[in-house]
DNA sequence: TTGAAAGCGCTAACAC
DNA sequence: GTGTTAGCGCTTTCAA
């Protein structure tokens, strides 16, 4: 196996060099204040000895890593299965790169690896983290907080809402969830159906329940109220959508339009549609929710569908916390429970939604 | 934005128990040697001030972190797209898992994030690494090696071979590609067919390029020799694989088997094959590799397969780093340049692969 | 068994 | 401009 070396010090650097380590330290971090031909020589013998700074060494007393953690709360096999974390990471890989900083991405296969997550964060080897894919009763939330990381949640947290102890200070970016909602449901009504279903996500996540609480809004509007029979809990997977459009046309045979919390729920369900030999749009018109576009537009029929920037959310996410930690570098270091700092930047931010019409609706 | 919070040290919790730094030290760190009541009013006093280790600081001293990186020389969406990875990533979490590691995973978008992934091992972050899916000019190798972080690879790295250059002490998990291909193309040879195509996977990296072989050995002892026409260059991906299909209905109407470099390649000859109105297996039968279940299974018709046991393989390497690095530390500290410790455990590991038959072949 | 003290490699005041 | 020096928070001899 490749063996670990013994890296050579500042110290060696600055004998080298014939210097202070002081004057080593300004060159190699970015080296205004110190006279051209000192600062060659500083950095040939950088080049030669091979110096590369130790990291725990300069995060000791900078308190600083340029390392931001993101944390994803499902299993791999959700997150690798699934490509709104690839667009999502994306984004956020993108605006921490152009920034300096280091992604590292922390997998969490179930409830033990929250504590080590917890404790990797308290550990402070990172300077913040990116948290999302939270379901209501997750610990992650609590514990983070308890590890005094600055972060910033995908999606709206659902914990503490409505309540007194709900944290004001609290940063996430989420998009449009119940607008998108109604906006899909408007257009199945606008088409002339009447028996829209629904298919949700996993009801313990925000975005799921809000996508419900938008096809509500509407239906009530326009039908007075809505059959709850029309309403089937899946969990964002293509299985997921397969099984709850069996379900759905078990109940409700007379279905004419189907709802789908993402995409790929409405891909499953599209695959089910065509099995039971209903026609999409012409018996059954289809509107899914995400816009991933490999996704939607090789569906049979192409996916009319709400679209959200979710690379963006990424970026947006990335973007909200580099910013709150450069704000906080120039504050007086927070003590422990104290309030997060009012007007910290935009604490809460979403992103609008579009209807794309594609064939299915 | 939850705001960063400063954490108490182990001198607050020192002063809170009443006792030396160097006492609570040894609590934190397993407690040996402390009397049980000191040792309990360590604990309280650490519970109270919820303390944790600042890790930098300890990382400093002991030249360890405790954290392997992981490094996928692949852009994301790729990553992501490719199940491949969340098995072996599975495998590997297990496994660091299980000895308290913490998994980092390095994305790289493209060769300018290779020096910043570089940096960062080098930089002293993690106690090694984990490498996967090289290509022949990838410059990531050097630079790991430059940063003298201990290695393993996934998949047998190409550079240097048979040459004298050629790293001994580099360490590897694999599987017998050659092998499993050569077990495929027979199969389809066993099944009478003759006009047996092969569409490859990107031939500069040496699994595609051992399938590849594998394929020649079979072609060219059976038959004598093969119709290069037969052969065509693809990326390892379901739309590369529909490409690929269609060339070779092309350039070969005549064909009568496909030996796929894996099952994302099969999925898409297997579309292309159904679009042009061939029968699988009658008229064309289809072989993949890998056997990833979800995709082998539900495949239309469900797909015969080599079988290797990627979440294993992933598992392995872990373990062969783990390993290293625990016999590293008894041993004097490595100098710069040194050769790798011959007798290192197990060079390299080379899993054996398994045909399963469904129905494509 | 416990404590005192040295020092890991680096940055940041503060002198010069 | 450049060097000197005092820590950052922790582990680990070494003495007591």
């Amino acid at each position: 196996m490749t063996e670990a070396v013994s890296r050579p010090t500042l110290e060696a650097v600055a004998a080298r060099a014939g210097v202070s380590r002081a004057t080593v330290s300004r060159v190699v971090n970015g080296g205004d204040g110190v006279r051209e031909p000192l600062a060659e020589r500083v950095r040939r013998a950088v080049e030669e000895l091979g110096y590369v700074p130790n990291q725990a060494a300069r995060s000791l007393v900078t308190r600083r890593h340029d390392a931001v953690a993101v944390v994803i709360a499902e299993p791999e096999t959700k997150v690798f299965a699934d490509p709104f974390f690839a667009l999502q990471l994306r984004g956020i890989s993108k605006e921490l790169t152009a920034h300096d900083n280091q992604l590292v991405l922390l997998l969490t296969e179930g409830r033990a690896d929250h504590v080590r997550v917890a404790r990797y964060l308290a550990g402070g080897h990172v300077d913040g983290a990116l948290v999302f894919s939270l379901h209501l009763d997750d610990p992650l939330p609590g514990l983070i907080q308890d590890a005094g990381v600055p972060t910033v949640f995908g999606g709206r947290p659902g914990w503490g809402e409505d309540t007194p102890a709900a944290d004001p200070g609290v940063a996430y970016v989420d998009c449009d969830n119940r607008g998108g909602a109604r906006a899909a449901v408007r257009h199945l009504l606008d088409l002339g159906r009447r028996r829209i279903a629904h298919i949700t996500g996993p009801l313990d996540q925000t975005s799921a329940a809000d996508r419900l609480d938008g096809y509500r809004d509407v239906m009530a509007d326009v039908l007075g109220e809505s059959d709850p029979r029309l309403v089937v809990e899946s969990d964002f997977t293509p299985a997921g959508g397969e099984r709850a459009m069996r379900e759905l046309l078990d109940r409700c045979p007379d279905v004419d339009a189907v709802f789908a919390a993402n995409d790929l729920t409405a891909l499953g369900a599209l695959r089910v549609l065509r099995e039971s030999g209903r026609r999409v749009p012409d018996d059954v018109a289809v509107v899914g929710f995400d816009d991933m576009v490999p996704v939607t537009e090789q569906a049979e029929p192409p996916l009319t569908t709400v679209r959200q920037d979710i690379e963006e959310m990424g970026r947006l996410m990335a973007r909200l916390l580099l910013q709150g930690l450069s704000d906080g570098r120039h504050r007086p270091r927070t003590l422990p429970g104290a309030p997060a700092v009012p007007g910290s930047p935009g604490t809460a931010v979403i992103l609008p939604t579009t209807l794309i019409r594609r064939a299915s609706a």
